[in-house]
DNA sequence: TTACTGACTTGATATTTATCAATTTTCTTT
DNA sequence: AAAGAAAATTGATAAATATCAAGTCAGTAA
């Protein structure tokens, strides 16, 4: 039951790492001592180094993951070879591929941490029977869904309006304490600029302050 | 119960409305006669003119709307009054705005008919309770939102890494049936770029076959 | 420490796409 | 069918951003 691929693992680690884990789900919903046995039993924690990946392109992904501690991302690679990231992922948010995971494909996307970091990794059929356990929890993962897809829309709508610079400036105003963890290159990955300009617009504001 | 603020209306138009709905429902999840009942007497079906808005922007979005006829848009428009169409939503999907639903705040978008169509909408009141009376139909819009974020991120993802010309064929791959019944300057701000470049490269397309 | 590697910066130039303006085409409405 | 409005096209030009090429800086590993 209990697993960990990092370096060194202790069963406090573990505890502590799942106590995380517990107090997000207690702040949203009601569940019982039992239950939380049971999800403690089907839950893995793995340890991530710095640049090591949790998922590779053409694999499959077939778990969900909760970001315990630390910070990634998952990106893609174009044919020119350029990356592209889709999103960050920190502390107490979720990752994952969900389009591999329902259809059963190799997935196009590959999630890196960013810095060394802590997931907590629940099998989907494991998953599955805790939802028949617990259907609160269809609550919470309805309400995170519905967020990321507002989310994910917002920022359709606010790339398509914005040059590189407002990008940039909304980035920094929506996610401050995500600007000074995140790389320079993979930020531009993410707002869909190149590194240079990125580098530019930086200067650029640095001088109007 | 039953109301309608289109042109005309009689008790067999709501009656096939349903059946649309019911037969989209039917495909998916298990529900009793009754059950139906209930779902039918708090269903709303609307008629919309082309052009016609289902949600002004600065308006609340209270409900849940599925498209049982024609073709409708969802977009915003920035301070320098352009256009950004964040989707489109034709037969058997599902409009609405849920941040404005969410968090009680008022709309940022626009919801308008781009063909005569016909939703069918659902208080959100009323929604709570279906979920209540068939807790099944949580697992389905789970799936729909999961499917949404996926083709959201999808999007994001192959916006970045396209240029103009790319987005447009991989639109026209992607949606073949939407392209002749979307005017090209909202699809141009869907794809996020002008309508003068849209058509160019069209013009650029069609002379190179 | 030193060497090495990857990240960031900077400059020169090329490319893409937007903007502005005029014209034609298409659709709506009477 | 005619008039008016909106949409689409086309051309000329401008602006934004990408690309290519060096060079600098910073962190990591021996």
């Amino acid at each position: 039951m209990i697993s960990c691929t990092g370096l060194f693992f202790n069963f406090d680690f573990f505890l502590s790492m799942f106590e995380i884990f517990r107090k997000y789900l207690e702040e949203k919903v009601a569940i019982s001592d039992s239950d939380y046995a049971f999800i403690k039993s089907v839950s893995v924690i793995k340890r991530l180094r710095k640049h090591q990946l949790l998922l590779n392109a053409d694999d499959r992904w077939s778990s969900h993951a909760f970001v315990c501690e630390g910070l990634l991302r998952k990106f893609s690679i174009d044919e020119k070879g350029s990356e592209h990231t889709v999103y960050f992922a920190f502390e107490n948010w979720w990752v994952g591929d969900r389009e591999s995971l329902m259809n059963n494909l190799p997935s196009k996307y590959y999630i890196e941490a960013i810095e060394d970091s802590v997931v907590l990794l629940i099998h989907d059929e494991n998953f599955q029977e805790i939802f028949r356990k617990v259907p609160q929890i269809k609550d919470l993962v309805n309400t995170i869904l519905q967020r990321s897809l507002n989310a994910a829309h917002e920022r359709i709508n606010a790339t398509f309006k914005s040059t590189a610079e407002e990008k940039y400036k909304h980035f920094l105003k929506s996610s401050p304490n995500l600007a000074n963890r995140v790389p320079l290159h993979m930020l531009a990955s993410y707002l869909g600029i190149t590194p240079e300009t990125l580098s530019r617009i930086r200067k650029q504001i640095a001088k109007t302050k």
